[in-house]
DNA sequence: GGTAATTGGTAGAACTTTCAACAATTGAAG
DNA sequence: CTTCAATTGTTGAAAGTTCTACCAATTACC
């Protein structure tokens, strides 16, 4: 069920290469993304959520709306929320109106983490990646990527 | 140590649109292969390592080897094969010339298996990625992390 | 030859992520 | 107002990954 009926071309030689070439540098960027972030203890993943989190009105969100905008399941979410929790850079606030839920708070802390790591992380993606593409190559990227969501979040993928 | 004195430029909105595109439609297009990957109890990582191994001479490579180029660390490799071992799809042989190293090789199920699974990951390839691309967006993509890719190996990166 | 440094690979511990089940609440239907 | 399905979020266990240390073989060097 995962694809529909299978179209027997096999890729060919331009194709291939644009798929190799593009699915093995992203690896090697996103590793060293990471590894450049070490420095302040987070992971990209953690970064996304406190990033998130950051931007919302009161640094207050839900938690499932976070673990949707973070793209993260909502047992991730949880789990990693506990390991901050305990870093100190988040805190739960229980939800009146709906008293299943509860909220992800920014602390001070959280917040002062996060603007201590992001411009290094911002440096970060212009050394490993801005810095070697010229104004028409982002403008590509963003075309390409843009559509790529779009036609991917139609396809649905159930996140639990 | 990760990157050099930072630059306190912040990202353009060009710059910003093209970051949050490419690594959020990435993501998600690495979900959805991995998901239709399921279906043969793959994931891309094992894929991946099955597919160079599947091209080396002999169906045979040494185990270091065959880390670097399928981009995982020699101990996950090494958990990896202990798995894939047991499923039937490979096993390791000795290495006479230096007796330290031990070969990977490809079994006949091993072979299959990769086989079967091949032109629905194809398929999947297409439907999530090469279709929504013109022509032109294949070769910009590809020269573009063909560019990224050299200009990351340079800087290094350790993998254990 | 002897010994130090390096390399190839593995193993166990610690940690992270996923999976499946769960309690609590909500909302809708009868 | 009761019942039932769906939603919110958490949990514990299983599966997977990374980290560290290690052994054994090899190579380098005196």
């Amino acid at each position: 069920m995962a694809t529909k009926a299978q179209a027997p071309k096999w890729l060919n030689p331009r194709e291939m290469k644009a798929w190799r070439s593009y699915i093995i540098a992203s690896r090697r960027l996103l590793d060293a993304l990471d590894t450049d972030l070490e420095g302040h203890d987070l992971s990209m993943a953690d970064y996304e959520v406190l990033a998130q989190l950051s931007d919302a009105p009161g640094r207050k969100m839900r938690m499932s709306e976070l673990a949707e905008l973070a793209m993260v399941s909502k047992s991730r979410l949880s789990h990693r929320m506990k390991v901050m929790e305990k870093a100190g850079w988040v805190r739960r606030e229980e939800c009146e109106s709906d008293r299943r839920g509860s909220y992800a708070v920014m602390t001070d802390q959280g917040w002062k983490a996060i603007v201590k790591a992001a411009p290094s992380h911002v440096a970060s993606v212009r050394n490993r990646l801005m810095d070697h593409l010229t104004v028409k190559d982002q403008e590509d990227l963003a075309k390409i990527f843009d559509r790529l969501q779009t036609e991917l979040r139609g396809q649905f993928i159930n996140e639990n």
